[in-house]
DNA sequence: TAAATTTACGTAACTAGTTACGTAAATACT
DNA sequence: AGTATTTACGTAACTAGTTACGTAAATTTA
């Protein structure tokens, strides 16, 4: 059959025509107990017939329909008589709604049914190892605590985060290594002349000073890149710096993995405490930062205007 | 929360809206893997890409659509240059179906949101108690079983019928007697000589002779009756008669409680075999006969040309 | 207290499906 | 071989919902 097939590319598919299957049987049971309703006008009845809130808006949120929708459903309902609306004293805008007579009467007739499809529905559902009622209810409350697409899209960066590699920089990424950081610096900021310097030296200006770099490979291209630079503030064994990740490389979570393999790095050289120095605007930095562990430090002089704030990283023990 | 209250009965209603909520979330995700699909497509995309069948209504039936529904998905998936047409050679009517170029690209980049929507969806599923694919999948089959009408059906029948009570025949019912005989007599045949006389006077032709009436009473009113009357053939104790079921009181399992005390009836005052004569026409009385247990014997003359099968009951042991 | 904003809700147009119906090609019947 | 039936599928109209938009009443803000 075609679901085994397709997988749970096909819930939402299968989901509807399972719905549809139910609402037709519906029309039906409503014949056998003589009950003058559509199947689709039961959700306003309802709220109707417990007497509570009356005005369409109202019933709308309540069985979480559009308005337009109740609307529509109260009109036809209107005209079968089941419903009479007047306008609220208070409030000119409302459209107070209550059932007629006839309205109540079916309102008492229906009980039977009630208690019949509720009781057909659970006997079926006893039936099963997998409860359908229960199964939606939890589905339903995972899917409030996170949505489907954002399920997918952790996925996918869990999936793709694997394809990244983590490798020391070589010649060759020299090209890389500048393109990517002029790439993002002039995305938010312009470039300063302290980052021309480096950008364009990295082996004199980092590595040569006992420096660290290290590039993410996405399928053998470079995407992103990292620096360790030696600094000359005795407190700090590093600054962290030069962060860079492709654009079109975002949401592989290949800042994760840099972040990470460069702490470690530092770990590995023996570093005590490294800063870095960054800008409130970048939320998901400062974000990457602080699940890396570094926390705010009061201001240092920088030699950036870009930046607004610094971070450390206390080295203490293995990586957590 | 609307769905608590109401109960079951709006299972259909809540089906619906998390398969709207899912469909909706679809969008998204096509959008993060820049696939250029509407999520309706894809049923039909999915067939197509699977190289099967490929014509209109072969896809119509593999995903349970209306071949009018597939008619028109084909036609916008054309126009986006999905799909590709041309006439069957074979069969003038069929219109054979493709992908183009461009849908196989398609084809080939979808594999990995495949990979992460099943994964997404399966690692909430490991989640929940209730396992919701599992869960529709039983309920399907339940419902293929047999459907939710028939399902309500039984619930009201069983439900009813401990509203019905079966009492000894007193004057009071005679009229009752009477005309609820008349009623089904009159639907599938007519009077003859032989009814008016024993339905004028109960009393006489039956009670007199050692026979026994019960009547079935629902909310204090009579709606059904059934006789033992004594027969002149030695062979046996009783024939089983004069069995009428209120029109507007059919479903409520009356017939059977009916049947079900009048052979305890029989069985109490030392009945050893009963028989009965009825119609092949009247499906549901042979069938509540043969569910009493009474089986079929070779003909014996009768009063009453309306019969053409005579069945019989023989009386051992307790009532089962 | 006048102006701006928000709220209630009706109407129109759209969406994703359906059933109903018509036509031409293929197949079955006599 | 000719006629009747069935099949494939397009088109039209319907259904149960939606979003977009407009208007009048109520509420908030200046």
């Amino acid at each position: 059959m075609f679901f085994n097939k397709v997988g749970k590319m096909a819930l939402g598919s299968r989901l509807r025509i399972l719905s549809e299957q139910m609402t037709e049987d519906a029309q039906q049971i409503y014949q056998l107990y003589d009950i003058d309703l559509k199947p689709k006008w039961f959700p306003v009845f309802y709220v109707l017939s417990q007497g509570q809130q009356n005005s369409i808006m109202a019933i709308a949120a309540a069985i979480g329909h559009s308005h337009p929708s109740v609307s529509k459903i109260v009109r036809e309902m209107v005209s079968a008589n089941i419903v009479a609306e007047k306008k609220d004293q208070g409030d000119g805008r409302k459209n107070r709604l209550e059932l007629t007579d006839r309205g109540l009467d079916i309102a008492r007739r229906i009980q039977d049914q009630y208690l019949d499809v509720n009781g057909a529905v659970e006997e079926a559902l006893a039936q099963t190892h997998h409860n359908l009622w229960k199964a939606i209810e939890e589905f339903e409350f995972l899917l409030s605590e996170r949505s489907l697409f954002r399920r997918v899209q952790v996925q996918k960066k869990e999936r793709e985060s694997k394809k990244v590699e983590i490798v020391p920089y070589q010649s060759r990424y020299k090209k890389a290594f500048q393109v990517l950081n002029e790439e993002w610096i002039n995305t938010y900021f312009k470039m300063e002349e302290e980052d021309r310097k480096i950008l364009e030296n990295p082996g004199e200006y980092i590595l040569s000073n006992g420096g660290h770099i290290l590039v993410a490979l996405y399928e053998k291209e470079p995407v992103g890149v990292c620096a360790l630079i030696r600094t000359t503030d005795a407190n700090y064994d590093f600054e962290l710096g030069k962060m860079a990740v492709a654009a079109q490389a975002k949401g592989k979570g290949i800042g994760g993995l840099l972040g990470k393999a460069i702490v470690d790095k530092a770990r590995s050289v023996g570093a005590k405490k490294i800063y870095l120095e960054s800008n409130t605007v970048l939320k998901p930095a400062i974000n990457l930062y602080q699940k890396l562990g570094f926390k705010k430090v009061a201001g240092r002089p920088s030699p950036y205007e870009r930046c607004n704030i610094q971070m450390e990283l206390e080295l203490t023990g293995p990586s957590h």
